[in-house]
DNA sequence: CCTTAAAAGTTAACGTCGTTCATTTATGGA
DNA sequence: TCCATAAATGAACGACGTTAACTTTTAAGG
C-alpha cells in the first residue's frame, strides 16, 4: 500500500499535534519519538514530513496550540468575572496555574522551549501570548479604576504580575518531591501573597468612582 | 594506546564538567554530543563512562556546579551588603539576574531541567539551592527589622520574591527578539517594581529601632 | 627482574531516532 | 481508459548514547 483510501482522510496535521500533546503529557517529556507519534496518528514517520518540515516544526505547532488553549481558559474566566476585575486577577491567575499544573510538559514547552525550536520563549511575541497579556493588562486597568494600584504604570505591573505567577508555577511545576495538591497549594500561596500586596495598595483609596 | 601516562593525570571528572559548561554556553543548548565533550577534555566518549554513569549524570553534575556558582555570587553580595539588608534584596536580585543572563543555558538547566535528568527542579531541595533561599530569607528578615513588610510571613514573602525574580529572568532569558541590554533592562524593571512595592510597605513604618 | 592482576582507555559495534530517497499506489481529469 | 500528480511507504543513512571486547600502563609480590 502506498496511498490511503480517501475514506481515512483525517487531517493528519491536526491529529499529529493532538496526539503529540497526548503522548508528551503521558510521557512527561517532549522527547517523544516521531515513530510513536506516527503510530498514534495511524501513519508512518516519514509521512509526517509532508505536513511538518521537521520535528521542531511539529513541536512549534504543539506550542502554539498550547497558547491557544491557555488563552481560551483565561478568556472564559475573564468573561465570567467581567463585573469584578480585581477578582479576575485572582481567578485568572488560579486558572493559569491550574492550566500549567494540569499540562506541565506542555507548559514547559511553551515557556522553556529547547533552543533547537528557534523560537523566542517570550510569550507575548506570539499572537495568542499577546492576547493573554492583554487580558491581564485589562484586568489591571479596571482594577486601577476600582482604586487599586493608584498611579502605577500598568505595563510594569503587568510584567511583574506575570513574572510572579509564571515564576511560582515554574518553580513548583516539576518538583517531584511534591504531590499535585502540594504543588497547587504552594503556587496558590504565592498568588495570594501577590494579591494581598496589591490589595494593600487599594485599601487606602476605596473605589474612586463611588 | 590504551592507558595514559601518569603525567597527564588530570582529573577527568572535573574537566568534563567544566568543558561541558563551556560547550553548553557556546552552543546555547545543553544538547551537546558526548564526543565533543570528550574531545575537549582530551579523551574519547566511552572514557567518560568511567566517571559518570551516563550523560544525565554529567548534566546533573553540571547543574550542581551551577548552583555552587550562583550561591557564591549571592554570598559575595550578601557579604558586601551586610549593613544594608534592604539594599541586599535589590543588589542580590540584580546579581541573580546577571548570573542568569550571563549563563542562560546553565540557568535553564538549573531551573528547567529535562525530565530525563530525574531531578526535581525545586532549587531549594538541593543543598546549595537551600542556601540561596536562606540568604534571601535572611535579607527579608533583616529588612523587616528595619520596618519593611511589617507582620509579614517571611517564608511566604520569600517564595513570592524568588518567584518574581525567577519569573522575570525566565521570561526574558532567551527571547531572541531582545538584545542583551534590553533583556537586562526588562528584568531589572521587574525587580525594581517589586522593590518599590516592598518599599511602600515600609514608608508608613520608618525603622522601628530608631 | 619478571610475572601478574587490576586500572583506565581505546576501538569497534549496536540500537534508537531523525531525516532523506526512491518507489508504489490511489486520485482526478482528459 | 490512461496519465500526471499527490501522498504515503519501506529501505537506507547519519548522528549519537551506550556497551562490549581488547590493549596497555601502573603497582605489587615473589
Amino acid at each position: 500500500m502506498a496511498r490511503p483510501r480517501k475514506a481515512q482522510e483525517l487531517d493528519i496535521g491536526r491529529r499529529a499535534v493532538e496526539e503529540t500533546i497526548r503522548l508528551v503529557a503521558q510521557r512527561g517529556d517532549f522527547d517523544v519519538p516521531l515513530t510513536e507519534v506516527a503510530l498514534a496518528v495511524g501513519c508512518t514517520a516519514p509521512a509526517l514530513y509532508g505536513h511538518f518540515r521537521n520535528k521542531c516544526a511539529l513541536l512549534i505547532a504543539m506550542r502554539d496550540e498550547g497558547f491557544n488553549r491557555l488563552y481560551e481558559v483565561k478568556a472564559a474566566v475573564s468573561e465570567r468575572m467581567r463585573s469584578d476585575p480585581f477578582g479576575y486577577l485572582r481567578e485568572g491567575s488560579y486558572a493559569y496555574a491550574r492550566f500549567a499544573l494540569h499540562n506541565p510538559t506542555l507548559y514547559r514547552l511553551m515557556f522553556s522551549p529547547p533552543p533547537k525550536l528557534g523560537v523566542g520563549d517570550d510569550p507575548w511575541s506570539s499572537e495568542n501570548g499577546r492576547r493573554v497579556l492583554a487580558l491581564l493588562l485589562n484586568g489591571l486597568r479596571e482594577s486601577q479604576d476600582h482604586g487599586y494600584l493608584p498611579g502605577a504604570d500598568l505595563r510594569r505591573q503587568g510584567l511583574m504580575f506575570w513574572s510572579t505567577v509564571h515564576g511560582a508555577v515554574s518553580l513548583n511545576l516539576e518538583n517531584q518531591a511534591m504531590d499535585p495538591a502540594a504543588k497547587w497549594d504552594a503556587t496558590r500561596d504565592v498568588i495570594d501573597t501577590l494579591m494581598e500586596m496589591i490589595a494593600a495598595t487599594g485599601r487606602r483609596n476605596p473605589p474612586a468612582g463611588s
